[in-house]
DNA sequence: CCTATGTTTCGCCACTTAACGAAATATAAG
DNA sequence: CTTATATTTCGTTAAGTGGCGAAACATAGG
């Protein structure tokens, strides 16, 4: 129980789920979510230590940056199916098709990692 | 989103999720789930009023009884898929396991509707 | 009509939570 | 070492939420 509503207090935000919905199939830096989302970055560690809290998201440390992606696949039931049932019910959101849109320009424009290895080829 | 963000606030409270695991396979009425939770009435009646909000439950009035219900299993996927997520995964919760076994009790003490019956037989 | 019972609505209170900025921490680069 | 950037932690504040009791509402029965 403890962890089921760890989960569904997880989602019950409408900035997380965007962060997840954000982090199906690509994985971002805070960073890139802080801009996403135009929140404070100590709004989104926030919120990122909730989800990871709720076993959604696992992370990765490269340099300054921490790199957030969906949970393997291969995890709990409890966690798989309901990542699969809000992907499959909140493809078509509006919202969420608008931060896809950032989402490419954020990507597009290059992460601070790209731009400072451009610096180091010049 | 916003059903979306409904149904994961209405499952983030331990009292709904309570509420909608004791009426699988059963409806209940508004006083039995009073008694069971052992809350104020007022308290329980607003829970219903947000899992019905959330499409999560249907009710039909029957003299002085409101009875709840799981909404039909042939409801939109977004709904039917959580259902089945939520049942699947917290079959063996403790807290609900004793909750089956005090709704015995609360059931074969016969419900209020069924005493009036036995009064009209005597 | 009057009473009893089930339910809902309303107002209030205690607690939680999402937001921010400031400060602390970590790491890369000069 | 110092600076700059990314992230986290901490304290504060405004808004939201769950709880209750009182009162209103609905209905069955005398």
């Amino acid at each position: 129980m403890r962890d089921f509503l760890e989960i569904t207090k997880a989602l019950s935000d409408v900035n997380r789920v965007r962060i997840l919905m954000a982090l199906n199939k690509r994985e971002l830096c805070v960073c890139q979510i802080t801009e996403l989302l135009e929140l404070a970055p100590s709004t989104v560690s926030k919120h990122m230590s909730i989800l990871d809290h709720a076993r959604l998201v696992e992370s990765r440390k490269d340099g300054r940056w921490v790199y957030y992606r969906l949970v393997s696949e291969e995890v709990k039931p409890l966690v798989a199916g309901v990542i699969e049932w809000m992907i499959e019910n909140l493809g078509d959101d509006k919202i969420l098709l608008q931060d896809d849109h950032r989402l490419k320009d954020i990507l597009d424009k290059g992460c601070l990692e790209n731009r400072n290895s451009m610096k180091k080829m010049i």
